[in-house]
DNA sequence: GTAATATCATAATTTTTTTTATAAACAAGC
DNA sequence: GCTTGTTTATAAAAAAAATTATGATATTAC
């Protein structure tokens, strides 16, 4: 028995040509509005499609056959007779998201109808580019798969989220695991046995955030990944931007300082060097050096092991040190972000990231930064939010691009 | 007899249902693809539409008796009988383009198959911000409109290029003639009589050239319109991408030095302060001041009235000074696009306006400088090109433009 | 130059879809 | 609790569209 996607059974039109092709992407449609509106009745994707009510009716019974909608039941109600509503099934199969940080990995299972059904947080792990570290990931994710009580065969897919550049088209990543010619996601599908997909951290927290967090009708958002890098999610009319090969959103190596500090990509003055989690540590670690003194190093800890965790937790308690650092990276990257401003004019600028958990400690030196150097006219368009759903953000981003990747091609 | 456009006659679907809209949809379809293509067969259209020949046949047969597309007779040839190709009826209907740079007015007329019928170049104008010369303006549109042999009500929409911030949707400008609360493009469009869209110049020279110029496949481009100031037309996925208002592509006012010079937005440290024909005219004078020697001077010219033309014709015949004062301010603007690079991942940046006819002693500072300051790996994806159409690139911007505002809706 | 092959365009036939009609389900008003 | 107005769902009738068939037109091979 050949193994085959239940997808790719009803929506395949490869054979099909005249009335049976146009009942296959007329299947497609209803499968796409059903998918937008989360429940629909006849009459509703009739007046959509523009096709008549006994013939919608015919192609929602076949598409119920297929499994891949059922009937919710009569729920609507506008004075008259109540319409039967229908929707996708939401075991029909199920699609697994990964978001790899640089020392754990958060993981989770999202089912038909775009909901998390298990999710798994802050499993240890040490991101290195070792052919022992992609091992490890790798027998993470089986362990992950295997623990889920849905069979194997109806997970259509998996997204893998990884700092750094990646050419998702091909699933190459620049950054991490390039030991071999043959593409890293290709690599890990092969021994898996699941589709894979590889996605930059910051476009998936961007994707994850717009579409699961409290970002409404905005449709053009940047959402900054602030962690020990920086990195930007750029949505253009609520998609994913990628530019030619996937490298956009390469905002912290602008050139934006005439200092001396060599960043990590190798040039000079970037904004990464003043305006990071690592731009954070080192400026800590400078002002203990001469003098300064905190609520950090009160408790003992070594400096040389300072996390950007260690500072998060210290703002909180009002530590001074911590919070001035924090403005100083605070104005600099808000000095950068109205650079975006002024290109982009966004609607919404999403702070997200390990390091916007420090909240408006973070977000009022960048407003006031943004106002500072952009445009007034074109920045008071422009809402700074904090991210709504934190850590979540990337293993729900990750989950749906999983998700759209086998469903988008439809 | 009530004034109505062809267009607007043909595809209004207000009072359409059932059977009746759908041919509407369909009849909008094939326009569309027709525009797309040029030329088709009813075989091609039979097959991207998904519906029969005979039906394809009887709608376009209703669109010729409509005026709106026309028999071009045979010309494929296939193996077999030679199809006849369908196409759009050129003078169905005009659009006209309005580019109004600082010391002059480009205007053309388009038709329906978007090919410029007439042009007029360097109409004498002063743009300042007066009612007089918004008067000037619209009396030199009026008379453009009475010289063509084309009957006015044929003439369906105007788009006008001003620089500085526009919101197009609305059609006000917040830079030029903004007396009154009414947007320009209403006041403008009441006394023309003609439906008028305002645009912004950079954006429109983009469009233009990425429309008209050699530009192929590549779908996400950054034009740079470098003149006495400098402004981005960004296009994303072949269309033209407008930030929430209306302001994107502010690329001249990011902060990027720590220098003096106010800028005319206000602000210091602007991109435009050390990059841009402004800044590459006082850099010119501080020069001279400062006992450098230029062809230009010794031509007796007034050091007080250069102009941006003066130096161009200099740096074409070779002036020494001129040449560095280029490669100066190249560099600076080249380190400005590997912050938009490292940022979009763009397949191609343009360089036009008019200081990107001094060709490659403006393009070259600028590519070294896009190497030094962007990512080598997003960069290597890039490619500088100069515009291929230089001042043309506005007008027929602003002429496809107008001709889409019109049919894009449909 | 003619036969073989291929595509196109239209007419005739068949199938599909829409329209119209009717019954059922529900809410609100009296 | 019954009537009235509204909407939904299905059945029957009518219309529309897709197939199929046929002749016309063109290219290519021999």
């Amino acid at each position: 028995m050949p193994k085959t996607h239940i997808i790719k059974d009803v929506f395949n039109d490869d054979n099909a040509s005249g009335v049976a092709l146009k009942n296959k992407v007329l299947k497609k449609l209803i499968f796409k509005y059903l998918d937008q509106t989360d429940a629909s009745s006849i009459t509703d994707l009739s007046k959509e499609l523009l096709i008549s009510v006994p013939k919608t009716t015919s192609l929602i019974n076949e598409l119920i056959v297929e499994g891949l909608i059922k009937d919710y039941g009569k729920i609507d109600s506008t004075g008259g007779r109540k319409a039967n509503m229908y929707g996708l099934v939401s075991d029909a199969c199920f699609f697994i998201g990964v978001d790899v940080k640089k020392y754990y990995i958060n993981i989770g299972l999202l089912n038909f109808k775009k909901q998390l059904v298990t999710q798994k947080n802050r499993i240890p792990y040490k991101l290195e580019n070792t052919q022992e570290s992609l091992n490890q990931l790798i027998q993470i994710i089986q362990g992950f798969i295997k623990e889920q009580s849905v069979k194997k065969d109806k997970i259509l897919s998996i997204a893998i989220n990884l700092s750094g550049r990646i050419k998702n088209t091909i699933g190459y990543s620049f950054s991490f695991f390039h030991f071999q010619e043959e593409p890293l996601s290709v690599i890990i599908q092969n021994e898996i046995g699941i589709k894979t997909f590889l996605e930059n951290d910051s476009r998936a927290m961007a994707f994850g955030e717009c579409n699961f967090g409290e970002v409404n009708s905005e449709r053009n958002v940047i959402f900054v990944n602030i962690d020990y890098g920086i990195g930007l999610g750029i949505l253009i009319n609520n998609e994913i931007y990628y530019g030619k090969s996937g490298f956009s959103g390469e905002f912290g190596h602008i050139r934006f300082f005439d200092n001396e500090i060599i960043c990590h990509c190798g040039k000079k003055g970037c904004l990464e060097t003043e305006a990071s989690g690592n731009a954070l540590i080192r400026k800590f670690k400078e002002k203990i050096g001469q003098g300064s003194t905190s609520n950090i190093i009160k408790k003992n800890k070594m400096l040389d092991n300072i996390t950007l965790t260690d500072i998060i937790q210290a703002a909180k308690d009002e530590d001074v040190l911590c919070i001035e650092l924090l403005a100083e990276v605070g104005e600099k990257l808000g000095m950068g972000l109205a650079a975006m401003i002024n290109v982009f004019n966004p609607e919404l600028i999403i702070l997200g990231g390990t390091l916007s958990e420090t909240g408006d400690f973070l977000r009022l030196p960048i407003r006031s930064a943004i106002n500072k150097y952009s445009l007034s006219l074109v920045n008071s368009d422009t809402e700074l939010r904090l991210s709504k759903l934190g850590e979540k953000a990337g293993i729900l981003g990750a989950c749906l691009i999983a998700r759209n990747k086998i469903l988008s091609v439809l």
